[in-house]
DNA sequence: TCTATTGACGTTATATTATAACATCTCTAG
DNA sequence: CTAGAGATGTTATAATATAACGTCAATAGA
C-alpha cells in the first residue's frame, strides 16, 4: 500500500493540479467537465473532508446552481464514475480522490474524532480480497475498504477510548 | 483468510446452532436475548441474504411485533453490537454473521447478479489495513471490507459484464 | 444547412434509510 | 416495595437517494 496518510501537503497545488487533470481527462475522453462538476470537485478538494450530498447541494444553491438533490448527486456521480472522487460508504459521503487517474482500489482510514480521512491505495490485483476471491471463484469488480478509528493526532491527543 | 464461500451447507443445523450460541452468549453476558431479537436473527439466518431494516420490519409487523422502524433497528443494532450480524454498508442491509463469537474483521463478497453474499474473515491484527495504518499511526477500531462482483455461479452462468 | 440525437441541467415528487424523543412495562438490586 | 435500568412500543421527523419529466445546447449525420 502506498500511504498518503494524514500528513500536510501543498494544498493550493493539489487543487490546481486536480482540476487540470480533470480537464485533460475530460477533453481526452470526450466527457463534459461542466461548471457544476468542476465546482463540486473544488468543494471536495477544499479541505479534504468527506461531504454529504446535501452539504454539497447547500453550497451549490448559495452559488446559484440548481437547488434540488439530483443536481448534487449527478455531479458527484460523474466525479465518482470518472475516478475523481470516491464515496465513503460508512459515512454516506464523498471525498476527492487522492490518486486520480491511477488504477487503484482505494482504501480509507477515517478518524472518528476529527473526521480526517486518509486514502491509501491497494493494487487491484494484489488487494486483500484477491486470495479469498480466487479460492471462491468470485470475480471482483469493485471494492470498499474503510477503516474507522483514531488518526495519529487524536491518538496522541488522548481521545476517549471507544465505548462498546 | 478463512473463506466460507458460496458453498452449500447444512442450513437447518446452522440456524439451530446460531440461536444456541446466541442464547449461551446472552446468558453468560447478562444481556437479554428477547423474542424480537431472536426472531430477527432467525430472519437473517433464513436464507443468508442481506435484509434491509424495513424488510425485517415488514416481517415483524406481520408477526405481531411493533410496527415502527425503531423496533427493527434496535434489534439489528443489538445483533450487530454483540457480533451476531453485520451491516453491509454498500447495501444498507444486514446479514447474519458466519463466524459468531470469533474475533474477526469480517469481509464480504457480494454478487451483484444473484445477491448472494459470502463472508470471509480476516484476522484483525494481520488484515489488509494494518501495514498502512501502522505507518500512518492510525489506530483501527473497526473495518469495512466489501467486494462487489460476480459469484462463481453467475460467472459461469454468463452474467453480463459490468457496464461503465 | 437542417434536423435528430445525445447529454446536461433543472424541476417536482417520492422513495428509502435512520433516529430523536417520550410513555409504558418488567425485571432486578437494594 | 421501590428506584433504576433496560426493553418495547409509539409519534414524529431527519437524512439520504432516485424516478420521471421538460428544456436547452452541442453535435453528428443527412
Amino acid at each position: 500500500m502506498d500511504t498518503k496518510g494524514f500528513a500536510k501537503h501543498d494544498h493550493r497545488a493539489c487543487i490546481v493540479d486536480m482540476i487540470a487533470v480533470a480537464e485533460a481527462y475530460s477533453a481526452a475522453n470526450k466527457v463534459q467537465f461542466t461548471p457544476v462538476r468542476r465546482r463540486v470537485l473544488e468543494l471536495l478538494l477544499e479541505d479534504h473532508k468527506a461531504l454529504g450530498a446535501y452539504d454539497v447541494l447547500e453550497r451549490l444553491v448559495k452559488e446559484g446552481y440548481g437547488s434540488q438533490p439530483p443536481v448534487a448527486y449527478r455531479a458527484l456521480d460523474f466525479l465518482v464514475k470518472h475516478g475523481f472522487a470516491h464515496k465513503i460508504e460508512r459515512l454516506n459521503a464523498y471525498i476527492a480522490c487522492a490518486h486520480p487517474q491511477k488504477i487503484h482500489a482505494p482504501a480509507f482510514m477515517i478518524c472518528r474524532q476529527c473526521k480526517a480521512i486518509a486514502e491509501t491505495m491497494t493494487t487491484p490485483t494484489k488487494g486483500p480480497f484477491n486470495q479469498a476471491a480466487e479460492e471462491a471463484g468470485f470475480q471482483i469488480e469493485r471494492t470498499v475498504f474503510e477503516a474507522e478509528g483514531l488518526c495519529p493526532k487524536c491518538v496522541s491527543g488522548g481521545a476517549p477510548r471507544e465505548v462498546s
